[in-house]
DNA sequence: TTGGCTGCAAATATTTTGCACTGGC
DNA sequence: GCCAGTGCAAAATATTTGCAGCCAA
């Protein structure tokens, strides 16, 4: 895990350099997206937004996270059932362990994909840009309660 | 590949099994769903069905297409963008490799990932039940038309 | 000052559901 | 004949967009 402060300074310059400006709303998401407790979703963002911005829009949680996801600053985990999940503490790919019952989200230590991505790569002719590794199953806490 | 013809008995006798019943929609559906050309979409077998179906709903496909993976006889690769596909061919997780500007879906051979699955399993406690392996990327026709 | 950003509400897009009717078994 | 399955339309869910006003630079 990264120092969720290093990771919004470093939000912030990009969205600086690219000439974006810093709102109060834009650096609250900010804050939020560079800890990404429990890669949290765009309700769960809103939610905790609303202590501080009581009046804050859903649209602006998501064209702000829908920014930095352009810049390469948060990582989607897109899911076509439930709403879509978002890491801006570690923005590069990397795989998930998702509980299917408690929608717990953890990042596991795996080997990276990069072997695998460029034989691929090699053997398809395809330029991979990016890939999406996801294991589902239950977690311990969830086990217990049967 | 499986051979198609094999999975649509396969098919057939699980609903047969389970109790369902097999109306001449549903078994076109499974016929497409064998085959699973090119990982089609609800829309894509919607356009399929309708050459001998005029009046076959949107909603009977999506009925059939939880039903069968409620079964275990089709895979869904749910993507949150764009439609979710399908594959009946192979209904086992399997990797992906897909074209983000077509759009189009090969199925690789990669060494599978019992052994990362195992052992995220040993070290985490989770019970691992499934997974979803992607990788995006723009694929050779889609590269030359630059 | 001004154009990007926000809040709100309406629009989209995709999938699900209620209901009456039909037809597989 | 019974009830699962179907077609249709409406509803539900998640996300995007138009627009008027506001404020960061």
């Amino acid at each position: 895990m990264a120092e969720p402060e290093g990771r919004f300074r470093t939000m912030v310059d990009r969205l600086r350099e690219k000439g974006h400006r810093l709102t109060p709303q834009r650096l609250a998401i900010l804050k939020i997206l560079a800890r990404s407790e429990g890669h949290p979703g765009v309700e769960a963002i809103h939610r905790q937004l609303i202590q501080d911005y009581p009046n804050i829009s859903l649209a602006t949680v998501y064209r702000n996270v829908i920014l930095l996801k352009e810049l390469g600053e948060v990582l989607e985990l897109g899911f076509a059932d439930d709403g879509n999940r978002y890491d801006g503490n570690n923005p590069r790919p990397h795989p998930h362990l998702i509980c299917i019952r408690c929608r717990r989200i953890l990042d596991p230590d795996l080997p990276d994909l990069k072997e695998a991505s460029d034989r691929l790569a090699n053997e398809t002719g395809f330029e991979i840009l990016s890939h999406r590794m996801d294991f589902f199953g239950i977690c311990p806490s969830c086990r217990a309660k049967g």
